[in-house]
DNA sequence: TCAAATCATTCGTTAAAAACGAAGCATCAC
DNA sequence: GTGATGCTTCGTTTTTAACGAATGATTTGA
């Protein structure tokens, strides 16, 4: 690394890109225009390449500028963000139920969690859907009251966070009626074979690769996502075969279950913040929650 | 606000956090005890509480500090992610297609598009899940090559991106059996029920909003996700109505098509970056695909 | 149990940077 | 052309960060 990115240069860029030059960011930032136009160059020098084209006496962001426009943007935002939730860190009861999902998790866990927690008390719920280390942050934040996850928490050597097997599930390979005759002599048969797989990101793709690895089984990536009901739908419609958990739901009409794969599993967690959970809902199904299939 | 957060030192903080402790940051980072104790004083002092417990000769974080730790690791990884791009911003051929996706566009849309994607050239596709801004990031460092959304851009002011419409869906409201007889006096008979909403993030749902309140139709929100393959299991299952698009493929036996919202339609769009696009499949697929129900 | 070592903190000083104001030099509007 | 606007350069001042020496508190281990 050539030096650090000063965080502070990347500021008044982000003011000098969207006041729209450094006129304006000057005034609006209330210091003067020769110290903006030299903090630019200087972060300009550190990232190797110029933010804007000066265009006579004008600014217009560059291809590079504008990409690090959208990382400011979201860096600030963020910062914002953290203040904002430092200073009401008022756990306020909720009016309602929020949980944050994977999207690798499958939707049927989720409709059970959803289910279960209607049962209890008859209340409103959210789902969250996104990253794992985003979801984290909302529930540290006390944005969210679980997380439901295919991992066993990124954030395990953390105390403060309480995690909770709640299924196992076996996983089977899956595929449309053309593929019947892989049943035979399966799992070999599925070697060369075409396969929508979950991104390399989930613990299920690493599992997966290790089985076919001891198998000896060559596999061919045609489609990866993260969103287990994606990779459904296109296992139905014939792009590749697809590795499932049982509690998937799967309609036997459209997807066939050509054989489970031994020793390799998909575990379930729920993930909270405090072993004291404010919401009731939540606690209860932290407590007692479970899914067998 | 009372003053601006200090880049700088969170950056310090987070050295400090993760390395355990102010001497070990101290010599990680090549300066003195003295100047991190400082900065991390003045950062305690901006944010209005301790970031960490001073038990005797050790720190350990709070739980701000902890939120404050999750929140510096999120903004430094997009720092760092930011040079990385900007660094080798070279173009190289990808080996096959990335796209990203909205959690909240109907996933027989995605399907529609990898299939006409694997008729173009048979190649693997990547498919990204994420939120609009996170993936708006993803297209212009050039990682993913095209985005499907049902939000008209929220760049749409921004030059250098390139969207183009390619289905215009009218939106129906699915129930389970129980709620068949719904379909007499449709939508007025909506009143009072049970929905299944997607969040207040994407259009759809304003549109819905704007919708019931023009029929003078009361709903009760029961849950709420942007991923529509589980708003229809949830609604499968019972929980409640849901709104869906044509093209969900939603199989007639499990759920009842109660009636179509007029007038409200779901828009999809494609998105580059460029006019010109370096994917050849992502080029052709922007220039050609179109889906009509 | 009593040094020695470790670690955070305080204080005064020095070094580095950020910010300023006055000019310069283009371009645009009239 | 002439004045206004907007970015840049230069030298100076002010603020901030970093240092080194020293203190106090706590743990290690001899």
């Amino acid at each position: 690394m050539t030096q650090w990115l000063n965080y502070h240069h990347l500021f008044y860029f982000q003011a000098i890109a969207t006041e729209g030059g450094i006129a304006r960011a000057a005034e609006k930032l209330r210091i003067g225009q020769p110290t903006l136009s030299s903090q630019l160059k200087q972060l300009e020098a550190m990232v190797g390449k110029p933010l804007f084209e000066r265009r006579n006496r004008k600014l217009l962001l560059t291809e590079a500028g504008r990409a690090t426009l959208d990382y400011a943007n979201e860096i600030f935002r963020l910062g914002d963000e953290m203040l904002e939730v430092l200073k009401d860190q008022t756990p306020e009861g909720q009016p309602h139920l929020q949980i944050g999902a994977l999207d690798s998790v499958p939707k049927g866990v989720i409709l059970s969690i959803v289910m279960a927690a209607y049962k209890i008390s008859p209340c409103a719920v959210s789902i969250l859907e996104g990253k794992g280390d985003e979801l984290f942050r909302e529930l540290r934040a006390h944005k969210i009251d679980l997380i439901v996850s295919n991992y066993p928490s990124q954030a395990l050597e953390e105390a403060q966070v309480f995690s909770k097997s709640i299924a196992k599930l076996p996983v089977s390979v899956y595929g449309s009626k053309k593929y019947v005759d892989l049943k035979r002599s399966f799992p070999k048969s599925l070697n060369g074979k075409p396969f929508v797989f979950p991104t390399s990101h989930s613990k299920l793709r690493h599992d997966l690769n290790h089985y076919f690895k001891l198998h000896g089984i060559q596999t061919v990536p045609i489609a990866e996502t993260q969103d287990t009901s994606l990779q459904k739908l296109l296992a139905e419609h014939g792009v590749g075969l697809a590795p499932f958990s049982e509690v998937e739901g799967v309609k036997e009409q459209s997807l066939i279950r050509l054989g489970q794969l031994e020793d390799v599993f998909e575990e379930i967690w729920l993930i909270s913040a405090h072993r004291k959970l404010e919401n009731q809902i939540a606690a209860k199904l932290m407590k007692s929650f479970s899914l067998r299939c």
